[in-house]
DNA sequence: TTGTATGCGTTATCAA
DNA sequence: TTGATAACGCATACAA
């Protein structure tokens, strides 16, 4: 029922290694014999079997390298978690993960990283980039010669086999919609954001503004709140968003940072009273929004961005096909206590 | 890196085939022999490939028969594209599937159906069981010596190996919970079922009414209403519930019919007027997300159900590999306008 | 009770 | 420019 490089091989009276060299355009082919086997081959609806395949490319030992900065950064437990999938998926194809986890986001140490996986040997790699010139050019400069995937956060200045992760913008607008349908007439919003040099944070501003000034005018923006995604600053800032705007009726948490904010709210009786939408589902989030605290929190397939970053580098690797889109956005998933 | 059987034989000092004996547990070894080649081969962490097992058993040249309920109902139509996309990713491994598509509900065509997939020789089903007894029996009768599959729909009376589809019930609180958050103080909710029949349906029912009473008690349930599925019944019947009960606020649509409802709503001049929450994204639920009429959709993962269902059974064909639990819960999905 | 040969579909390395 | 052969890891039929 299956065509196989044999049976176009005896169709075509020739042997197995010309169709192979022929359907994989090696050359030394003979132009009109060329001709007849590809034509052969797409009248049958030649389809070459992957897992013979891979078999057969399993002894190049490829390595894939990652970086991941999932140290003291709970976020990126479930994107290990879907890395380690990924790994255990693609052992069969004999490709190999190195993966180096990391602290916080400094590029010169990224940088140091990139090279010591170079170093390895590896002939792909997986990272969140930051958004600083000296690793945009490096990205640039290897992705000349392995494959670089960007996961979580895009560097849009570097060439890259692709970009995984989720739609800011449109994640934003959904807060804002989910916001709007949450809220009473007459809503002041306070925002708390990471950073305003982050391009993702940044557009989930955007997208949220977008939608709360389209569809939803009641609703004002009080102020925007910058906490660095650091806890104790969080704290600090909420607190003083809630001090200098006594009207605030909903807070929107665009990225980390939830805890010491929420200790602010929590101080000041405001727990229940504000409607509150954050990102992601860290432990403090879970647990905050079991109790109510919390309304929604919108997600961004950790998991899938780990395990897709993945295999799209094997994919490559293994059969040479890039992505159909350099941007592989995964659909966010909206969550409540009820689908938590 | 990778450890394979001729290692584990080289390793043991015997041959190949030997050692396949001892880890497939196909007897006539020496118990000594065993042991020993059973110590090594965890020692070395064996761990069979795949794809090479992959390529072996191909020669069996399986064949999975499905019969899905696609015709005129468009909730299937991705359940389809789920199980094409399964189809092209098993090709490798020589297995085929045989695709049945039907209209309606009638157990006696379903009946027919699997007898002509019988016939044709398929070693697996995946279907969509109609809730009564002649089909409970005859999947039980065929579960003896080939695995069945029931997705979206499950029977509970009928041996199988597993069950692929959403959680009712907690798809129902979670319905509960959203129409909690976006209706104002005191609220009446109509709810339009497809069939007090139908287990899903009013597991649906039930989760919502669970959630509004424990934690919305200004919620009060209007009427409960029955459409079969039908557009022009679900017309006629949502027609009446907002005549009885004027004071209704909100509409909970727990299966389809929602085109004919949404037109009694719009005669009576209540579209953006009323909260309106359904399941599934049928083009006609698209279309009135976009226009704003209804508020919330809570999707199913139709995709996913058939590609899935097709892996399950692939993955047993192949590997003998059941799934973990009997019950595979795919992640409901909230949609709104802004993530349609 | 054990070992060997053959094949799954592909690629790579020879030799012709 | 072509063809034959070995190999990837496993399973199976057959031989010893």
């Amino acid at each position: 029922l299956s065509v196989t490089i044999s049976k176009i091989a005896e169709l075509s009276g020739v042997s197995r290694g010309t169709v192979d060299r022929v359907l994989n355009n090696r050359g030394n082919v003979k132009p009109e014999l060329q001709e007849k086997i590809k034509n052969i081959a797409t009248e049958l609806g030649y389809k070459p079997n992957a897992l013979a395949k891979a078999l057969v490319t399993r002894k190049k030992k490829y390595l894939i390298g990652i970086i991941i900065n999932s140290v003291g950064n709970h976020f990126f437990d479930d994107v290990l978690l879907g890395i380690e999938a990924a790994k255990a998926d693609i052992s069969d194809y004999g490709i190999h993960v190195m993966i180096k986890k990391v602290k916080g986001y400094n590029a010169q140490k990224q940088l140091d990283l990139i090279d010591e996986l170079l170093a390895d040997g590896v002939n792909a790699i997986a990272l969140t980039p930051i958004n600083e010139d000296i690793i945009a050019q490096k990205l640039n400069d290897i992705s000349q010669s392995i494959p670089v995937v960007a996961f979580n956060n895009d560097i849009e200045q570097a060439h890259k086999l692709a970009f995984v992760g989720c739609d800011y913008y449109k994640s934003g607008k959904t807060a804002g919609e989910l916001m709007g349908k949450i809220t009473e007439d007459p809503c002041t919003v306070g925002i708390i954001t990471g950073s305003l040099k982050m391009l993702g944070h940044n557009k989930r501003i955007e997208g949220f503004r977008e939608i709360i000034e389209s569809e939803y005018s009641d609703i004002q923006i009080a102020d925007i709140a910058e906490n660095n995604d650091d806890e104790q600053t969080s704290y600090e800032v909420t607190q003083q968003l809630l001090i200098n705007n006594r009207d605030i009726t909903a807070l929107y948490f665009t990225a980390g940072g939830v805890e010491g904010g929420l200790r602010a709210v929590c101080e000041r009786n405001l727990a229940h009273k504000l409607k509150i939408i954050t990102f992601d589902a860290t432990p403090v989030i879970r647990s905050n929004i079991e109790k109510g605290v919390i309304d929604f929190t919108i997600c961004q397939r950790p998991y899938l961005q780990g395990y897709t970053s993945v295999k799209v580098l094997s994919d490559y690797l293994v059969s040479g096909i890039a992505p159909k889109t350099e941007n592989i956005y995964l659909d966010i998933e909206i969550k409540l206590k009820s689908n938590l």
